[in-house]
DNA sequence: AATGAATGAGAGTTCATTCAT
DNA sequence: GATGAATGAACTCTCATTCAT
């Protein structure tokens, strides 16, 4: 059984990050900067707070156009319909979110420790920004964005025996039903932002993927940096 | 520490309850004769369908009618708008489901037996019944039905030392995300259904919710009987 | 001229008259008392108010059924539509009453006595029976009743020399629309009722039609009795 | 007694004006260039026509549109309902007239000759005009416009002892409830129309409020010029 | 590019009328 | 007669989309 010397892997590593310090250097985005300057990323902006506070499917063109001060005639230089501007919105604001993260669970090798950094990154924003998360959680399934990542870190952990679940499916559905669920609660009770209920989350998760309770603690005291890269903040 | 005993007792009781037989069939007479009855229960029975494959906001009241095979006009005899619709809808499928799972599980005392066996009923009628599963996953938060009952054994059962989590709340998510997740997945991967992915979903919130192992074996080897009383059946 | 000794014939008309008591023997319906007992006498009672309250367009058939507190199917064994009931209301409350005032004036021939007292009797009506009142200024023109009498009785004031307008139809639009616009503000301004305003009215058209004021104070002095046949009260 | 002194002051005024001459033209440019300006105006032409020939409960949104030549969205981006239309059309209708004939007025002092004249005007646009009429007579007490300056003078008048009435408001209600009914009468009988009607009209009212007959005289004899600014003319 | 008036298909809602019971 | 569920035409209102400026 490879469990044991994967668990000490796990552990050694998670030792070594805690030590790890604020790390340097910002990225820089190159992609977009004047369209985001400029009307587009001004749609995309008002769109997020729309979408997060009506769902994916009452919003109107006139909501947005109002919200982003633009003409009628203008948001369709942008985009074709409400649909295609939730898309871009989804994505304009997942994408650099995992991205950043990958970028920061990067050093870690252990798929149990990314994937429980990862849900922390996760959690941490959800907390941080009222209205990424209200997106995230009104819309996720009709974007069905974030699934490539998380899904390899569960299969890799139960390979590695470090992750015990019935099935992986299972794996993913606590993972990520569980993150969602307490994402519609913080925005039902806004009181919880802040306190640590993203890391409760956290490790409710891993418990219910059996992982070791050393390896539990170890994760669940790894510090939660800044993200280099700041993800895209809605005002 | 009290939660030996309580196990214990939990445990003695899952032993009775293995040789529980076949409840006999009992039903009341329920259709009304008049036509109003039958009516309103044919726009509720569509009104299922539609909103399992559509969600809440988009079906118009033209879906309603057309699927319902009746007149415009008829519709706002009885409902005065598809918000209400959706409402009546979730009250007349869930109301009913819950007393259902209520009455079976009225027989385990411990609170932990009774999460996890209601939780495999929940998850079984998901399994057994696609539109309801369907129209359940994509309303829920529109609605918020079913709170009450796992709420509470939740909290019976971590005062008991038999569920540790950081939180009630966590607790909560981790049971109610993640079965909600397993229905979106049976939405979308049919083929899930009736080979166990319920109880592998219930046996994964045992796990996340520290429950003993022998006290999740015991409770995932009870019996799952049909509901003594069949809960509404969408066609 | 002739109007000398007609003036002096009208002012002893009205000496006599001023003596006048209490006249006899109520008067009694025939027509239709099974029907007005019975459901049409329900509907009608009810369309009074409705129509009172809605003016002639805006009432429902929901409206008539609920006041009377029949089915909607009853409604058309009576009536063919909204409008046919207002003809029917107009003429159920209008006719009885008409022929009240001609009973309670035949006794004077002259017709400036007539058309003075006519007016009295009608303003007295609007100011004891509100919702009647409403009904008529509401109505009005919709029907278009109660237009022969004082046509007449003004023609024959002018011929005498009694009456001095520059025309008929200018004597009768003076006479009607005044007492018109009379009972729309008694309908805006209830603390109007009781007090006289009716009588301020008549004066005011008497006026108007250049009655000689010995003729007007006579008039006005004249005892403006309980009908003899009560006309159709709305309860 | 005061009311011999304004009487005479009354008749002089009248002299002087008799002489009084047509007026410059004068008035402010008008139409917006804007679209904008131009489909409002073509709505509340319809619409004067409309609820002059329907009443104000009858129109639907249909019968403005095809009578403005325009879309069904189109209307709801001027007024959010028939309601609304009316009564801007009310405004748009009537505060130019007041606003003409209070300037065609403003010249005289006295307010029996300010009373008398201010009818004449309103008649003569009666006559003139058989839409205004029309749509006047079906509204008025919908909108209740053209309150105050008439009570004012009927006030003074009393007050100055130049008008007898038993109370201000049936002088007021004997004003305008007498005018409403000759626009309905001619209405329906257009021959009436530019043979003088108004003028009886005004007269017979004149003498209802107890003018002296010298002043009715003068009055009568007064010009009636045409509007200096000639207010909206419905085509 | 940006604008916003105009458009009209389509969704929501009301209500007079029918008809089997 | 009385009933009231069912009907569907007619109406109100919304909103994505176009297009001349």
């Amino acid at each position: 059984m490879n469990s044991g010397r994967l668990l000490r892997f796990g552990l050694l590593e998670i030792a070594r990050m805690q030590k790890k310090t604020i790390p340097t250097e910002s990225y820089r985005t190159r992609v977009g900067k004047r369209r985001r300057a400029r009307t587009e990323g001004r749609i995309l902006e008002a769109a997020v707070h729309i979408f997060a506070a009506k769902g994916p499917d009452a919003p109107t063109i006139d909501d947005f156009i109002k919200a982003a001060g633009i003409a009628r005639g203008t948001f369709y230089n942008y985009f074709k319909s409400t649909r295609e501007l939730l898309t871009a919105t989804s994505t304009w604001l997942t994408d650099d979110l995992v991205e950043s993260i990958e970028k920061e669970i990067s050093a870690f090798k252990d798929p149990v420790v990314r994937h429980g950094m990862g849900m922390r990154y996760w959690m941490r924003k959800a907390e941080e920004d009222a209205s990424w998360s209200n997106f995230v959680a009104a819309i996720w399934f009709h974007g069905g964005f974030a699934e490539a990542a998380p899904m390899r870190n569960v299969r890799l952990g139960v390979k590695s025996g470090a992750i015990r679940c019935t099935s992986l499916k299972a794996g993913y559905d606590l993972s990520m039903g569980t993150m969602r669920q307490a994402m519609i609660r913080m925005g039902e009770e806004p009181q919880l932002r802040g306190r640590g209920y993203g890391d409760e989350i956290v490790r409710s998760i891993l418990v219910g993927l059996s992982v070791n309770s050393d390896m539990i603690t170890g994760i669940m005291n790894l510090p939660v940096t800044h993200m280099r890269r700041p993800t895209r903040t809605v005002a």
